[in-house]
DNA sequence: ATTCGTTATGTTTATCAAAACATAACGCTA
DNA sequence: TAGCGTTATGTTTTGATAAACATAACGAAT
């Protein structure tokens, strides 16, 4: 029997330019997790580079920074989430899933098949 | 002032492929309307042989043909919809039309700026 | 001063999806 | 039979994105 499902992405841009998505709340969780972004980055298998840049954009764009960042001193450095950041994840995260259960429900009214 | 905004993509995956999204739903109303999966590709700016492989991709994974296609004949043939592949036009675009307004009404309650 | 593990950035390479190109087949018409 | 505009399909080329690589800078600790 077929499997049919329905899937969904939402994103926040910021005078048209990506802001917040699915791919850089992930990469704030992780470095939530780790304090670091080399670490994030491995775990997640993007490269630091990358994630480097995701992080200037977001906190270039945002009226405040979502993360915070040292280079050097003690263990090297790292990066740590401000609570605005936090805040960004929880609210983006709720909205994707409020989003997905009403699409769902939506579709299981439609009936493509 | 910075503009913020929301946006959201919806697609219909059967079997872990994707079957329905709004590219495709977008090739299925240029055929409609030009009759020709040929003329519907240059509208779209999209190349024959990528309509084509879309087309089939759907026909295949429908439950009923979406597009007829002839090749040969008065005109060289063409391409017709189906009720079904009309019927899913509209029922998509509406999904999609229901969930960004739902989506932009929760946007607006987060404050993400 | 040296070491260490970070962040910071530029340069090169690889990957992969899309586009471009090339032909064949089809079937009606003249 | 030749011509036409379409569908059908394989092959080659391109281009955009990400990854890989390389180096520098940073600042505390030893």
């Amino acid at each position: 029997m077929p499997e049919i499902k329905i899937e969904n992405r939402i994103w926040i841009e910021k005078n048209g330019f990506p802001f917040i998505g699915n791919g850089r709340v992930t990469l704030l969780e992780y470095i939530h997790e780790t304090g670091s972004m080399t670490k994030a980055a491995k775990k997640i298998g993007m490269s630091y580079k990358k994630a480097w840049e995701l992080v200037k954009s977001m906190n270039a764009q945002a009226s405040e920074p979502l993360v915070i960042k040292e280079a050097g001193g003690k263990n090297g450095g790292g990066t740590q989430l401000t609570q605005e950041g936090l805040r960004v994840i929880t609210e983006f995260r709720k909205l994707e899933e409020k989003s997905k259960s009403f699409l769902v429900e939506e579709f299981e009214k439609c009936c493509i098949n």
